[in-house]
DNA sequence: TCTCTCAATTGGTCTGACCAGATTGAGTAA
DNA sequence: TTACTCAATCTGGTCAGACCAATTGAGAGA
């Protein structure tokens, strides 16, 4: 039997967790261990589950272990990928995009949150109640409420996409307007009826509230 | 001054090459002079460069060297990046995307759709009316369809979306079962009349028969 | 049964070695 | 001077064995 290379290794592994032989989430065998099975050195195994972390496969854990990587977004993108991408797209594009996403899994998002998302979104907004917050960190929380909704659905694309978008909408933030602290008070009793018919699983309620704030949103976009 | 760790190193290159402090095709050091540089042993320069191949930025090319990646600002902006985390979504999860995506987007399409996009479906629809062709070939044909009609949008944030989202289903064709004959032909009908209600501007129409093939399409995973 | 302790395990790094192909430059032949 | 040859040197790829510090889990002690 020929020697095995670095790169055999990789595809090796890449076909294994494409193809469903490992499970997302399963833990690898220890490098010692692996180099022993494969018959090569740790080093070569090393350098091959390296290459997998950044290309998003693998998630490894100082001192715990390797893992196939359930969050591949975090990794996959904050170096490289989606985030790139979403960067260089024009804002009012993806502002478009947002508004579509956002108004249409709302509705998945209260079918499938757990009692721990209610929770975090519950703390989220008695957070903004309780305190007398500036605007700028209200405007924090406003994406990061969205974010958690967004969170409830489940499902890792519509995460890891408001993600991103939530990020580039910080980091873009002299592009939108001021809210004024009635939107803002306004926004939080909104949020409020949000969480409780979330909680009620009441969907059609929950989608027109949060339609009703999408809406105040998205259209503050200077010049559009 | 603390020890570097691969973390870092690989941290400082990417800082290097995104301002241009090392410029693109420049050769760098050989590993062992990068080691002695940064005092760290080989193996964690090794380590460090491998992610960084990994990630667009390097080239390492063997016994010869390791070069900036010229392809590294190509990649940045078109869609391979994007595609690497498309890729690696669960489909369940993307077709659920696809799916918020396709049936909102139709109207900003018809809105939108300039003569040349309309000529563009309409050459198409026509090539899927007068061939026999095969179902695979319809498979292909559809996918465009559906990507045409995304490009009518002019967004290019839904555009990059829908060719990536594209290219996946294309290369999980095995998860999605045969539409037959029957299926085929009602669709092709379908796309034709779309295509006209798109001429017309009638967006009402277009949306609701658009939505009529989403949901023919989007339900052929197979079990689920 | 529960808590605490400690040794085994894990990933991160280091050193130093050998291999085989690529590069280079000095010396030879024209 | 020019063109060619070939060996010394350099490169990335791999290997073996070692130490560190944090994590973990099983066994000791309550």
């Amino acid at each position: 039997m020929e020697s095995l290379t670095t790169e055999n290794i990789k595809k090796h592994f890449i076909k294994e967790i494409e193809n469903g032989s490992i499970s997302i989430g399963q833990k690898l065998d220890s490098e010692r261990q692996l180099s022993k099975e494969f018959k090569v050195s740790r080093s070569t195994i090393r350098e091959a589950i390296r290459e997998l972390n950044a290309l998003g496969y693998l998630d490894t854990v100082n001192k715990v272990g390797t893992y196939v990587c359930s969050k591949y977004l975090e990794t996959a993108t904050d170096e490289s990928s989606l985030k790139k991408f979403i960067d260089l797209a024009p804002i009012i594009d993806l502002m478009e995009v947002r508004y579509i996403l956002e108004s249409n899994f709302v509705d998945l998002a209260v079918h499938r949150a757990e009692e721990s998302d209610l929770q975090k979104i519950s703390n989220l907004v008695k957070k903004m109640k309780t305190k007398n917050i500036s605007e700028t960190d209200y405007y924090k929380y406003d994406l990061e409420f969205h974010y958690l909704i967004a969170k409830s659905t489940h499902n890792v694309v519509i995460v890891e996409l408001m993600k991103v978008i939530r990020d580039r909408i910080q980091s873009n933030r002299e592009l939108f307007i001021e809210s004024g602290k009635q939107t803002m008070e306004k926004d939080i009793a909104l949020f409020e009826s949000i969480v409780e018919n979330m909680k009620l699983k009441n969907v059609k309620e929950t989608k027109k509230l949060y339609d009703e704030h999408l809406r105040t949103v998205t259209a503050t976009i200077k010049g559009s």
